[in-house]
DNA sequence: CGCTTCTTTGAACGCTTTCAACCAGTGTGG
DNA sequence: CCACACTGGTTGAAAGCGTTCAAAGAAGCG
């Protein structure tokens, strides 16, 4: 009922409309979620993480693309023995329920950053949101001084955000220049003042996060 | 443990921050959820009909900003009470999960709008939207000639599609011009054709819509 | 009738996109 | 070993779409 899969960087996990007979949550790398518009325009919708849950229990159709994009290892269960699991044993479905709220919390505060932050606002909110995750996987609390690596291209990062990305770049260039961030070759990234990053987020200074 | 309460148009029902003991869904009438950031830039995150859920078990502080637009009718529950009725019947979980679930895939699809659409398209997808809600609470399918009342004003549809109100009064007059909608006085709208609506909305030729 | 609220329309501006060229790093085959 | 292609990233210039600022129209209500 339990087993494991694991996908290379760049590979496929599930693809729109197919079938899909297992659920899984991520173990170790990053997979993304995406959606297309028929002409080809792409808008991310889920960024997974390690302990992030992948699949809809009572839906055998995938609903988006999820696709590897560091080396992924997930944890799967095939669907009916987990969604049979879910009705004997309550504080599976609450956790799920948990997890799906939470989600919703971040999709909304997701929509806000899509809808009204601008190009500058949004890579220093995708920069924090991601020292948040990552902040949060080690168990310590982001602030000071602190370096992240970025799971993402810049073309994934314009799927992100809702921008190209000529304009990613753009403005990464730009936050180096003003000294909010320092680069370390092209994925890593240091912020000498993890404050001063919040407050080009456009977010509340007290960071402003799901409480 | 179970009880009604009214809200007039305008009238918030509760305030990012606020304490809030009750969960509740919608009977009649229309509100909506909003984020701010701090300088006043608002985005929509929610948009709750009839039989729309509010509140968010596990958690006694408000989110987000629910307004009521038209006269608002709520069956409330106090929290406790509807906790503790969640741990004793699995059913009334389930049904949660899967409204969850449900508005989590509302909120990506809402994020491909967005992040990626133009401003004619998200027009026309938000008219496609609220024909489809409106069709499913009658419990007939969209399609041909049909009209639709707006439950929002322009600067409301303006947050929910992250624009300017006076680029959605000019798209919607653009629209108009084009023959792919007619207005009946400011808040009601006919589409002559839904599939016409549907192919200026960017999605695919079926709706594209969740399964 | 005058006030307020909601909406429409115009003109100018500006941010992000588009199109294009170029750069750096990496892997490949002659 | 070096030319070559390929991928991911940066930067420039011009264009375009949506915003901003401003004014005026329409509808509801005292």
């Amino acid at each position: 009922m339990k087993f494991y899969r694991s996908f290379e960087p760049g590979q496929p996990i599930v693809w729109e409309g197919e079938r899909m007979d297992f659920v899984g949550s991520v173990v170790t790398g990053v997979a993304t979620l995406t959606q297309m518009l028929d002409d080809g325009r792409t808008q991310m919708v889920g960024l997974l993480l390690p302990s992030d849950f992948l699949g809809r229990p009572n839906r055998d159709i995938a609903a988006y693309n999820a696709v590897a994009t560091t080396r992924v290892v997930l944890c799967c269960f095939r669907r009916k023995p987990f969604e049979a699991l879910m009705c004997t044993t309550p504080q599976v479905a609450h956790r799920l329920l948990e997890m799906t709220l939470d989600e919703l919390d971040a999709a909304r505060e997701w929509m806000l950053l899509l809808g009204r932050k601008t190009a500058r606002e949004k890579i220093a909110s995708f920069l924090a949101i991601i020292a948040r995750r990552e902040a949060a996987l080690h168990k310590r609390d982001p602030g000071g001084r602190m370096r992240i690596d970025l799971p993402l291209t810049r073309e994934a990062m314009a799927d992100y955000l809702g921008l190209t990305l000529e304009t990613v770049s753009r403005q990464i260039s730009a936050l180096k220049r003003d000294g909010v961030i320092e680069l370390v070759g092209k994925r890593a990234v240091i912020f000498p003042d993890f404050a001063r990053l919040v407050g080009e987020s456009g977010n509340d200074a007290d960071g402003g996060y799901p409480r």
